[in-house]
This record gives structure tokens, C-alpha cells and sequence, in this order.
DNA sequence: TTGTATGCGTTATCAA
DNA sequence: TTGATAACGCATACAA
């Protein structure tokens, strides 16, 4: 390996000098400098992270902790972040958490290990254990997807409104004539699950529908799909539902598939609405009526958040929330309305 | 930060025998190692990776350059290769390319500077200059979605077998009855593009049809999207065709986009066949014939590979083809067959 | 304008 | 069974 001591012995100079001219840090002569950016290129030399990390305490490196299994949108955000990170100089470092707390713990510990100067979550359930140790170590985390309830120093959090936009989907099913709204959220541990499903809740009561139990069912548990179960439990109820909120992405793909077995067909025999879209949404059918979450705004603004806390670590914790777009088109079965792009 | 000599000092031993028992290295009296692991657990220690790294020459970490735009595989490939490498022991750098040769420079020199142990590289059109580099320094380095021409010494690829599967999709077209298939390509600078395309005149001469440029459009220059004029030019030719092979995913998206500006439906107006699957292909309509690559397998013979290279460097190169399959569904307007799942 | 010396946290060598 | 010491590559305080 060729280190900065082989450059500054080509261009007999002090390995001080060298370094200085790499990172523009003191006045050079520029016949001196001239000398050494030869020597840089006649040596192939690349300066070494690790060295200079080891010495100033920065790797110039964010840490991003999310599932990949569970999160369709995982391509899409990642991309979003490293795009925003990268134009601000720093590199990417990956830890799976596989959407299992225990997973996730190694995934973060591994993170800390490589020294990462910040970090990005998209928390599964249980995270709160990780950042107790993330807060003690004083490393700016921003949560993705996920919004705290209790506020903590140095940890900042971005999402979108799950709640009302939830209720609209509902409302809306209300307002064509639906009665028998059924949900299939994802995993119930999910913050978002929650918020969701209370938003569904409040779509029904405000639309005077009967409170039924029945008609919300798990369509994932942990790592396991379990919306093929939900739709059957649904199907066979007394009184079946005519229409479904389908809590994210992964529950959307599940559910269709499951209705497919019981040759059903939306809108015509089920009225379908979900939360999350697809990018491809207007070009295959049935155009899903979805909300849909800003994804690259969700990236870049978590970036933004944490950049803004590398600059100044004491910042109030702040927790932002993006608006998500109804997306309406034709799943849902009135057809004359869609408006959707 | 709480280094080693902090625990080092609570467990009243020395900073070498922290180390060892952190590594297991050598034999230590179980009272001694006790006490450690105690100071440890006290402290909240955890092993810094850039000082060992510094140290030890390798930082445990793998490189991987690929660009999210234009791989609508993305998620998948990452993942695929997360869970490999993480069962290894290594963490996942990640460069993002851009598909763009200049970023891809870049995106090496940057994962080179934080010392990856190895890179996987999806590359874009002109990745030697960049290999050449890597050869010298002697990275281990795998290509994945492009297998070279040339061989080099330290550098493996893997990939999928591009050609013939093409040619089954044009034979097939052609067997139902089609004579004017056309198709969709993605970027021609890409090596895959390439093989693709040779497939297709290949199928194209195999069944006797008649040899028309024409019915040629690229569907991705560069980082433009230009499928759009592509299915106009198709179009508007004297004689139009009544099929079209879609060289990728993010092609198959734009031409159903425009076919659909058209008012035109698969495989009512025009049949449909795809190289690249959809995840959900199955549960939307129209449900695309498609030839669908092994991605995880991709991902995880990437790994091997490298694992393999990383365990013995001077391995001879290896290339390895996967073979696709195809997923015959209705799109190519020959319902009766449909044999796809 | 340039150079010398030091230390970041770790592990390997050598000695006890 | 354990410890003292040096070195990995770099950036900086200080000296010249």
C-alpha cells in the first residue's frame, strides 16, 4: 500500500506538507505543491480513510438500520438517502434488521462498532432499548418512518401523517354506499400500525358504520404474512365486508393475491383501498386508490434533519410529519372520480 | 469514548488482555477473563473497528457500487447481498453509480478510500478503466449483471444468460402467429442491452422473419428515459408491429405508460413479453410473459464468489451464468398456455 | 513556508 | 498466564 510518507519521499517533502496540500489546510508554495499533486498521481496514492478517521474521530460515515424484507419502499428510501448523504460528503454503511428487535440491536451495535458519525432508523417495534445506548453515546439518530412518543436529546424523527389520511380512506368508502369496511393492517407492533388503525376507527365512527371487531384482521405478524388467514377469516364471516383498507404495501400485494385464490376481483366484487402506492400504480390493473407517502422527501429530509445535528449536537430533538397524497383512481369502485396520476 | 485501556483498567489487567480475551486469542485464566467481562459490561465498551482495522489491515466491510436508478432490482439485489455478507461477518458499504461513468469513478475511489476488503460492482457502460485500478491494488472484486470479455486476474462476474432467452421470447411471438415484433431496448451501452439485442435478431432470423431496423428503439440512453418516442416511432411506422420485447423492467414500465397514452391494451392491441419479472407480476393485470432472473441467487453467488476470493487470492477469475426462466402469462396473448406462476 | 514529534485505539511481537 | 512496547496511516500542535 502506498501511504502518505511514499508520496512525501517522492516529492521530497515532509509527509506534514503532504497532507496539508491534500486537504488545503496551510498556505503551500505552489512550486511545492506542484511537486506533491505529482508525486500524488505518479504513486496512485488514496488517502486512507482509516488513518484519518483514527485521528480526527470522524468517518465521514452514516449508518442506516432498516428492514429490507418487510419495507417495499426499501430501493426508493435508500436511494433517497445515499443521494442526500453522498452530496453532503459522506458514504453509506448498510445494517439489515430483518424487522426482528434482536436483529436490529446487532445491526445498530455494528454500526457503532464502524464508528459511523450518525445514524438513520426505520425502527421495528421494540427500539427504544437501542436508543437509550445511542442517546448515552451522544450519536444523532433520526427515526424514520416511526415518530416517538417520548422525546429524547439528539434524536430526531421524520414520518407521515398516518392517521387521518387513514380516515379519509374510509370516509370515502362510506361515502359510495359502503357499511361492512374491513382492515388488514400489517405488523400490529408497528407504530404506524397503530396510528393507522386508530385512524380507521375513527373513519367508522364518524360515518355512524357498526364498530366490528371482526372486520379488522393481522395480515403480518413479526416476519410471517399472514393476509392469505385474513382474507379467509373476512370472506367468512356472517356478514362479510364490501369493501378493504389495506394498511401498506406488503399487505396490498398479499391481500390481491389471496382475493385472486377466491376468484374475486376488485372493484367488482370487493371495493379496495390502501395505504402506501406503487410507482407503477397507473399502469397495471386495478389502478389502486392509495395514499401515497413522499419517499424521497421522507429521505432527504431525514438527512437534512441529521446534518443539521452534526453541526450542532445540542438542537431540540424535533419530530416532523409529511402530509401523504390521496392517490384516487378506480380499486375502489367509482370510477367517474378518479383523479388519480 | 471508552476505549480498551479504560476496561483494561477497571479489570486491573492490561490492555493486551482485554484484547484477548475480546478475541479469543489465547489462553487466559477464567478469574482474569471474569473480571474483564465484567469491566466490559461496566464500562458499556464497545470494540472500536478503526483502530483494529488500522491495525489489522482489514476493516471487515465489502463495497457495493450499483445504481438505484435505473435497477429496479435494486432493493432486492442489496438485500440479497446484505444477508450474505452479514452472515460472513462483513457489513455493506453502499456507492451508488448513478449509471453514469463519471459517478462510478467516484464511487470506487470513495469505497476504496474507506478500505473496503471487496467490492461488488453492477457496472455501467465503461467500467475497465475503473477495474484496472482494482486489479493493481489487488481487491477482490465481483461484477454482477455483467460478465466481461476479458479476463482478470482477481476479478470474478456473474450474471444471467441474456441471449438465448431473448430468442425464446421472439420464437414464441413468432409461433403465435406474429410477424412484426419489435423491440424496446434499454441502454446500448450496457453489455447486457447488447446480449439482449443479439438474442432478438437471432429469434428474428431463426423464424424466417423479415430483418427491419426499424423495429429496433432504445428505450434508456443514459440516464434519459425515452421509451415514450420508442413506442411513437413504433407506431408510426408504415407497417407497425403487433409485438414488442421489452428489454427491462424499467423499459416494460415506460412502454405500458405510453401504450396506455395510445389507448392501447396488452394483448388486445399489442402483445407483450419482458425480460425481468415483477414481484407481484402475478396479482396485476395484464400478468406479464416474462423472462425472470434469479436475483437473490445473483446476489448470493456474488458473495460466495467473493468470500471464496477473499479466503484465496490468487483463484483463477471465474464466470458464472445463471439461466432465467420464463414465466409464460398472458400478456403475449396466448391465454390458453398460460402456464406461469 | 516547512518540518518534527505525538497520539488516535488496536493488535502483534517479544519478553517475563 | 500476563504485560510492555511498537506500529498501523493520518492530522495537528508546536517549533523552526
Amino acid at each position: 500500500m502506498v501511504t502518505m510518507r511514499d508520496v512525501a519521499r517522492v516529492a521530497q517533502v515532509s509527509a506534514t506538507t503532504v497532507s496539508h496540500v491534500i486537504n488545503k489546510t496551510r498556505k503551500v508554495d505552489p512550486e511545492t505543491e506542484r511537486a506533491v499533486l505529482e508525486a500524488i498521481e505518479a504513486t496512485g496514492y488514496l488517502s486512507d480513510g482509516i488513518g484519518r478517521s483514527l485521528r480526527t474521530g470522524t468517518t465521514q460515515t452514516i449508518g442506516l438500520a432498516m428492514s429490507a424484507i418487510s419495507n417495499p419502499y426499501f430501493g426508493t428510501v435508500v436511494h433517497a438517502i445515499e443521494r442526500s448523504i453522498s452530496r453532503a460528503g459522506y458514504s453509506l454503511l448498510l445494517a439489515d434488521t430483518h424487522d426482528d428487535p434482536v436483529r436490529e440491536r446487532r445491526a445498530v451495535r455494528d454500526l457503532l462498532s464502524h464508528r459511523v458519525d450518525a445514524m438513520v432508523i426505520a425502527p421495528s417495534g421494540e427500539a427504544d432499548s437501542v436508543l437509550d445506548a445511542l442517546v448515552q453515546r451522544r450519536i444523532p439518530v433520526v427515526l424514520i418512518d416511526r415518530i416517538p412518543t417520548r422525546e429524547r436529546p439528539g434524536v430526531d424523527a421524520i414520518g407521515v401523517v398516518n392517521e387521518e389520511p387513514t380516515a379519509r380512506l374510509v370516509d370515502h368508502l362510506a361515502q359510495i354506499g359502503h357499511s361492512r369496511i374491513a382492515t388488514i393492517t400489517s405488523d400490529p407492533m408497528l407504530e404506524t400500525t397503530i396510528e393507522r388503525l386508530s385512524g380507521y376507527w375513527n373513519g367508522i365512527e364518524r360515518n355512524g358504520l357498526t364498530r366490528d371487531e371482526d372486520l379488522v384482521q393481522v395480515g403480518v405478524r413479526g416476519s410471517e404474512e399472514t393476509t392469505d388467514d385474513a382474507v379467509a377469516t373476512l370472506l367468512g364471516l356472517p356478514e362479510p365486508p364490501t369493501a378493504i383498507v389495506m394498511g401498506n404495501n406488503q399487505v396490498t400485494i398479499g391481500t390481491m393475491a389471496a382475493l385472486q385464490h377466491h376468484h374475486m376481483e376488485a372493484p367488482r366484487d370487493m371495493a379496495l383501498v390502501a395505504f402506501d402506492d406503487f410507482p407503477w400504480a397507473n399502469i397495471f390493473r386495478p389502478r389502486l386508490t392509495a395514499v401515497s407517502q413522499p419517499v424521497d422527501e421522507l429521505g432527504a429530509g431525514a438527512v437534512s434533519m441529521l446534518l443539521d445535528r452534526l453541526a450542532d449536537r445540542d438542537l431540540p430533538p424535533r419530530h416532523r410529519r409529511l402530509e401523504p397524497t390521496l392517490k384516487h383512481r378506480e380499486s375502489c369502485g367509482c370510477t367517474g372520480l378518479s383523479t388519480g396520476t
